[in-house]
DNA sequence: TCTGGGGTCCTAGGACCC
DNA sequence: TCTGGGGTCCTAGGACCC
């Protein structure tokens, strides 16, 4: 075998990160909301053993919540993001070579460490995060990406793994792939999984012995891949680039319904300023735009409503100004009195890189100045937050904001927040 | 009453061209 | 009467991930 991958990934990261500043939670049943506190996202073990699901609607939850005194957080992205950024960190000491695959996954690239031991080497990667940050991770290594990230799996499942598991072992992969269900293998969702189901492929093990032709008519060219991967054979490359974004959207729920065109406007607006800000970062302009508002799916017939419209630009743009005017009127064209809006957003499209914009003859708007404008609101919100400075249309009232009744202190980046100790 | 948000890739089929 | 064949591009929809 030639190559070796492992990957770890944070147990439990939200309420991993809520325990790392409140240590009184240990032990406990801990759950974390999604945004409006809207379902359950990330469960403690104790959590999971009361049988709450992930994705699970709050509400419906509420008196499990209540009867054993379950703790409960709405997301506090702002903490999750920075202790991401510091696992990774210290991740990068174990390899040169990482991929940062989610906010609470990374993939490392252990090339030629065959002839190190590589399971202390996977305890060390273990011990090392703990000690340094207080965050539980759990580590697999194997010759393929999809095998490593059957090696984590198991290695949580396993006592006598304690969180780290190496499969380079040709039994022991066979041994590992018999006791996975093919629903469980990476790039198989539930779909492939019943599908594969009909045709008597159950466990990892049956999905890779499948035939290549089985795989590509079945489950398509990605499919191939992962059967390809199962049998050891390195086909997902590690990507170490951040990859630039080929779409960006940005939307939200509202707290509560929002019937009045202006209202939900001023919503659309806010998320127009961050996904231009995301799209700016990235040094993109974007060449289409789509605007969406909605009802809530699960209203009666009849209250439900959802559209949208897509605008393309003759010249990229990464200008606020331009894209809230081209947004507003979109909304203005698809919008219809008398409904319960839910939500709303916009997603830009056609991005292209910023150096390589060409000037349309037609154009009327001031590149030049709309962008020296740009730059000094991205250093103002960069020092002063993001709501530091605001556009009319934006509005103060809010009343569209989301619902985080339960949200944590921002330990790690807001001076106001630091954690006190007598 | 209350049900998240943000991405990627692939394929089939239609439009269009010569 | 007999109504081609091959290629490209685009889009919608479906599948997946966290």
């Amino acid at each position: 075998m030639t190559s070796l991958f492992a990957l770890v990934d944070c147990n439990n990261f939200f309420v991993s990160c809520e325990r790392v500043f409140d240590p009184g939670l240990e032990g406990r049943p801990v759950v974390v909301l999604s945004n409006n506190d809207g379902c359950v996202i990330a469960r403690s073990n104790e959590a999971k053993a009361l049988g709450l699901k992930m994705g699970q609607p709050a509400f419906e939850v509420q008196d499990l919540i209540q009867r054993h005194q379950v703790q409960v957080f709405s997301s506090n992205y702002e903490l999750y993001g920075d202790m991401s950024a510091r696992v990774v960190e210290t991740l990068s000491q174990f390899s040169p070579n990482l991929e940062v695959y989610s906010i609470d996954e990374s993939f490392l690239d252990l090339g030629n460490l065959y002839k190190t031991d590589l399971q202390a080497y996977a305890k060390e990667i273990k011990a090392t995060v703990k000690q340094w940050l207080g965050m539980p991770v759990a580590v697999g290594v194997a010759p393929t990406k999809t095998l490593a990230k059957i090696a984590n799996r198991l290695s949580k499942k396993s006592a006598k793994a304690e969180g780290a598991l190496v499969l380079t072992d040709k039994r022991h992969i066979e041994e590992a792939l018999k006791r996975t269900e093919a629903g469980d293998v990476w790039g198989i969702g539930r779909r492939y999984a019943r599908k594969l189901q009909g045709f008597g492929v159950h466990t990892a093990w049956d999905l890779r012995n499948v035939s290549d032709s089985f795989a590509r008519k079945h489950l398509t060219v990605v499919g191939l891949r992962t059967v390809r991967e199962l049998r050891g054979e390195p086909c997902i490359d590690l990507e170490l680039m951040l990859q630039v974004k080929k779409n960006i959207c940005t939307s939200r729920s509202f707290g509560q319904a929002i019937t009045d065109l202006e209202e939900v406007g001023e919503a659309l607006t806010t998320h127009v300023v961050r996904c231009a800000t995301k799209l700016r970062k990235q040094k993109s302009r974007a060449g289409a735009m789509t605007v969406f508002c909605m009802t809530s799916r699960f209203a009666a017939e009849g209250e439900v409503y959802s559209n949208c419209r897509t605008v393309y630009f003759d010249t990229p743009t990464d200008s606020e100004p331009e894209l809230i005017r081209h947004a507003l009127k979109a909304l203005r064209e698809i919008y219809r009195p008398g409904f319960r809006y839910r939500k709303t957003g916009l997603l830009l499209l056609d991005l292209v890189p910023a150096s390589s914009v060409q000037l349309s003859i037609l154009d009327t708007v001031d590149r030049e100045k709309h962008g020296r404008l740009m730059e000094t609101l991205d250093n103002l919100r960069e020092r002063f937050g993001h709501s530091s400075v605001k556009y009319a249309a934006q509005g103060t009232e809010e009343r569209w904001k989301l619902r985080q009744e339960s949200l944590s202190p921002r330990y790690t980046t807001r001076l106001e927040d630091l954690i006190r100790a007598r």
